[in-house]
Order: structure tokens, then sequence, then C-alpha cells
DNA sequence: TCTGGCACTCGCACGCGCCGAGTGCCAGGA
DNA sequence: TCCTGGCACTCGGCGCGTGCGAGTGCCAGA
């Protein structure tokens, strides 16, 4: 029903308000664009466009800017994801390199993120329960204290205290090491519970507490929505925004500040690619007026966890998205190796 | 040389300034203190006060605000902390333990200093060189390759992969953890170096190799500056900086995102008690126009990191003082427990 | 040394008018 | 049928002048 022309107009309208911030109006469209077509037509085009709710003017006599639904038709139809430059990878794949831990990837892609896409970044550690145990770790801190620790192989290490109900051996604790790792090493963390179920029945009765003990702190570890970590960076970029962002700035702030929420926003996105959400789309309301663009990364084929930019709803789409993709796999890439 | 009232006009000043962010003026000053004179005497005073520096004038004919120096003598000389009350008391005491770990008491210190004081804050670490070792642990993932596994008795947890330059045998490794753990176990990290200094000449050649490159990564985890972690939390109360907040807000968000900038910044501060720098005298010129309130906190009496918020230059120095001493002491006191 | 009085300053809010970008509509042409 | 040039209209932003009021400095008198 829009003719190819509104829709080059319409892609025309968002590139030149992404890259201006102003409302564009017929005759500057005309000029920068060859669309071969005078500004009248273009004005019975942007009404049209306006009559299907695509772009909006903010105040009569002033020039159209995309509504969400406008950004949206863009993202589906009109833009295809920029692809990183050869440079911009090598300088991607160096960063992310010299990391030297988890929480030290994390933070670099983190980063890079922001730097990449100027927005603010969004990573989220490996999920727990969508990796395999690489070891579990006991150890005796006092007669009825145990250090529980975690690793994946992802490279999380999470660690909790064990509070015993009795003492508890050193060579009790030895088994249970053993036993434990025997049966979850190297299997996935949502089987974990079925593996360990019976263990408890491997010991003597004065020790089966202190084995429940330890597997009741490692299952509640594993409990989905407790275990998810993220970071955030990059909440300078908040401040180009626009000019009116004082006000717009404070939800954003304050949405980002709410882990609930950025797991929300990021659990949403199901799509294997790259998943973008603007304005409205998000549930959250002090995020209705930005555009969350997320992805899932991994060590292998499957998402571990996801990772995104939060930003404007006018922003530059075709670029932020190519920027997610790339730093995703190249995440992905390292911890693979790791 | 001031005189004891003039010294009281300037608490006016301050307080006043504080609540309602805008100049004070003689008039308004004697209405809501009652100080005993008139507003001329009050408007001598503020004349006298303005020549040495402490307060000033946005234009002529406005009221005063503080200076720097203003606030330096408010906070040395006109304000005591503010203890909290018994039920601010409870509060913090019951937020912080529910902590699972580490992280978690962080994270949580974090979101209950920035609720507390409706500021920035900024939490670090318990400092590695600071700590004492409870364990090093040692995993083999692959024939030559090694986790190294660290944990302090403050709860911390940091990782390493090691590259071997040869396979690494199942006894040598018990054997590597063994020795390593009787050395350095309740040492302080600081006398690791040399407590470990000759430990490969108890292996075979063949294993020297690889006993050599666990060290080195060993040591190098505990590098200052690069140990250092830190988070930070509600940077939506930036929001509240003022009317003119947006060019102020984007130098101070640049720089809580440098990590170097923030350890800098909390390092400097030598005082055992809290400690208060305001306006120009931190280094980092983006915060010119904040305030920083740090303390150090540990399990025993000793520092291990410090803490603190960063705010406005107006802003609740007995108040926000009081606040980040409490929490220091309870963040102290379940590192002691765990 | 403090106080009341007084003239002065100056930022700010308000009202007004102009300018110009942008629009919708319409009649004429391909 | 669709495009184009022309035209009248709208309205936000900007510059300007004005009045108001909070606040000041200074001075003479208690």
């Amino acid at each position: 029903m829009l003719s190819e022309r509104r829709l080059e107009v319409l892609r025309a309208i968002v590139q030149d308000y992404v890259g201006t911030e102003e409302p564009v109006g017929s005759k500057a469209l005309t000029e920068r664009h060859n669309l071969g077509v005078s500004p009248a037509t273009v004005r019975n085009d942007m009404a049209a466009l306006e009559e299907e709710g695509f772009i909006a003017q903010p105040h009569t006599s002033a020039g159209r800017i995309p509504t969400d639904k406008g950004y949206r038709l863009f993202v589906d139809r009109l833009a295809a994801v920029k692809p990183m430059t050869a440079p911009e990878r090598r300088a991607i794949q160096n960063f992310l390199e010299g990391a030297v831990d988890l929480d030290d990837v994390v933070a670099r892609t983190v980063r890079l993120l922001a730097q990449l896409t100027r927005q603010v970044a969004v990573v989220q550690y490996p999920s727990l329960t969508r990796s395999t145990v690489r070891h579990v770790e006991l150890l005796s801190l006092a007669p009825a204290r145990l250090m529980l620790v975690l690793i994946t192989d992802t490279g999380r290490v999470e660690q909790r205290m064990v509070d015993c109900p009795a003492p508890f051996g050193e060579t009790s604790l030895a088994d249970l090491r053993a036993r434990l790792n025997s049966r979850v090493a190297g299997r996935r963390f949502t089987d974990v519970p079925t593996l360990v179920e019976d263990l408890p029945e491997a010991f003597d009765r004065e020790d089966r507490g202190t084995v429940s003990t330890v597997l009741s702190t490692l299952l509640e570890t594993l409990v989905e929505e407790n275990e998810e970590r993220l970071m955030i960076g990059g909440t300078a970029n908040l401040t180009r925004f626009g000019h009116d962002f004082p006000l717009m700035i404070r939800p954003v702030l304050e949405a980002l500040e709410e882990q609930m929420v950025l797991l929300k926003l990021l659990g949403e996105a199901k799509d294997p690619g790259v998943t973008v959400r603007i304005g409205h789309e998000n549930a959250h309301e002090g995020l209705n007026s930005t555009s969350v663009v997320s992805v899932g990364y991994g060590s292998g084929g499957e998402a571990v966890a996801k990772l995104g930019v939060v930003g404007p709803t006018r922003m530059d789409y075709p670029g932020t998205m190519g920027a997610v993709r790339a730093v995703a796999r190249y995440v992905g890439q390292i911890l693979a190796e790791s």
C-alpha cells in the first residue's frame, strides 16, 4: 500500500533525523536526497506517512520526525545491518584478547560496546543455568564451616559459605568433593539437581545433614534470576541524548540501576539474531523513549547470555546492530578459548 | 579572626543553601535563624566572609553561596557528624545481612549507600594486598592447562588461567597445591612473593617450568592497581544535581567510568576517619564541582578498602558523613563474620 | 558596634513583533 | 492519474524593552 517512493521518503527522513536531531522538512529532504520529485510531492507523501502513523509533527508547521512505528518499519524493511570494517574487527579482537579472567572479559566488552556505539552498554554474565559445570570445590574453613566454589566452562566462578549442622571431617570432605565432581563435572547445570539427588545416602548418618546442606546451597545458587549478573557502562553517553534530556535521562538511569528491569529487557528478546526493541515496545516505562539492541552470545553455537546497548530511539540502527553483532561474535570466541 | 557570630552566619548560609539550592540573602537569613541581629549587621558579616573567600555572589545583587573554602571551614569546624538513628542502624544491618557472597555484599552496600545519601555510591572491593590468603586452589582443566583460584579472608575470589609449558601430572598438582597452601594460607598477600620464592626448587626439573608459571601468574594477580576492583551505583541521583546540571553531569559520569580516577580518589584519603574532599580539592577536573566523602572499612581494626559517595559540593555533610561511617562499620562486621 | 533607611544594581519574567521554515491546498500540466 | 509550482497560513524561536523585586553597600544615628 505504501509505494516504493514513500518508503524511500521514510528512509530519508529517518536518516536525516538521526543525523541532525532536528525535524526534517520537505524542502531539505529533496535537497539532500535525489528523490527525483519536487518538495510538493514529498509533502503529499509525508501527509500519507503521517496518516499511517509512521511519522509525526512535534508542532504544526515544523518538520516531521519518525514515530516508533516508523523506526520499526525502517529497521524491518529499509535498513541492512552494517558490517564492521576489517580494521574495526581487528580492534575488537585486540581489545578483548588481553582479558585476564571472566570479569575482565565482561568489563572490556562493556567498554568496547559503549565506545563503538556511543551508547549505554549492557552485558550479561554467562548464565549458570545455560552453562556446564567445570568443577565444584569444597574448602574447609572451620570445623563446621565450608566454602563451596562453583566453576563453569565459561570461566564464571561463584562461591558460597556453608554453615554445617555438624563438624565435617577432612576425609568426608574429600569424599564428598570427589563424588560431587564425578557426578556433575562436564554436565549441564540444569541437570545437577537430579544428578545429586541421592548423594546423601552414600554417607554416614552423621554426615548426611552436612551433605544435604551443601547440596541445597548448591541448588540455591542455580535458582534462575538469582544467579544472573550483569554489568553496564557508557552511561556518560546518555548526555548526548538530546537537548531536552534532563527529563529523559533520569528514568533511564533509574531503569538501568534495576537489575531486574535489565534482565527482563534482555530476556524478552528471543530472536536468534540481533533483536531491536523500539520505544514503547519496551515494557518498562522509563525506557519508552529508548531503543534496546540486543543479541545472544555464547562459546559454542548456543547463547549462554545476552548483551546489548540502550540508546535513544533516534539512533543509527544499522551501525549499532552491526557493532552489537560483531562484539557478541568475538566475545563468544574468547569464551570458547578460555 | 572570624568572630563567633560570623562563623554562625556562615553555618546558617551553608545550611540554608544546602536546603534550598538558592543563593541566600541577609533578610532570609535573619528570618530563618535567630541570630539576634538585624539584616544590616548580617550584611556586614557577609561582606567580611566574602572578603575572606568563604562565600561568593553568583552575580551582583544576588544572595551568597558558600565557596569550596567555606564548605571546608564548615566541615572542619562548624559541623558534627550526624549519627544514624537506631531504626536507621537496624535497617542498615538488616539490609546487609542477607548477602550471600562478597559480590552481593558489595552490591548491597552500594545500593544502601546510594539510598541513604541520595548520592552516587562507590565501594571498593577488599584489596588483595591488604588481605590474608585463605586458600589457593589449583584445578587441572587439560593436560597443560590449569586454573588458579585465590580466596581471601574477606571472601574475595580471583581466578586465572595458566597455560603450562609442559603437561603437569595429577600427583605434581596435588603436591604443588599442598605446598603452596602450607606456605601461604593465613599469611598476608604482601608476604606471598618471598614465601614462594624457592618453591620451584622442590620440584623435578620437568615440572619446574610449570611451577614457575603458576607462581608468576599468582604474583601478577597481586600487582597493585591491577587487583583493585570497585562498584558504583546511584548514578540516577546525579539528576538531582541542580538546575544547571546538563553540563555538570557529563564530566562526572565520565570520571565515574574511569576506574583509575575513582581508585585514586579513594586512595588519596589517608585519614583513619571519614575524609571529605571538596570541589577543587579533587585532583580530577571533572569532579571539581563535586565533593567526595570516603572512609576505610575492614573486617578487623584495619582498613582493607574504602567506600564513599560522590555528590554536589552543596550536600548535607553531617548526614552524609554519618551515613558513610555507619555503613562502613556494618560492612566491616559482615566481612568479619564471613 | 549595631541598626534603620535609602539609593542602586541587575537578573528574570513577561509581552510584543518579526522572521522564516514548513505546511496544506489548489489549479494547471505531463 | 500523478506530479508540480504557487500561495496563503501557522506557529515556534529570537531579540528587545520594560517593570519588578530581591539583595546589596553605604551612611548617619543610637
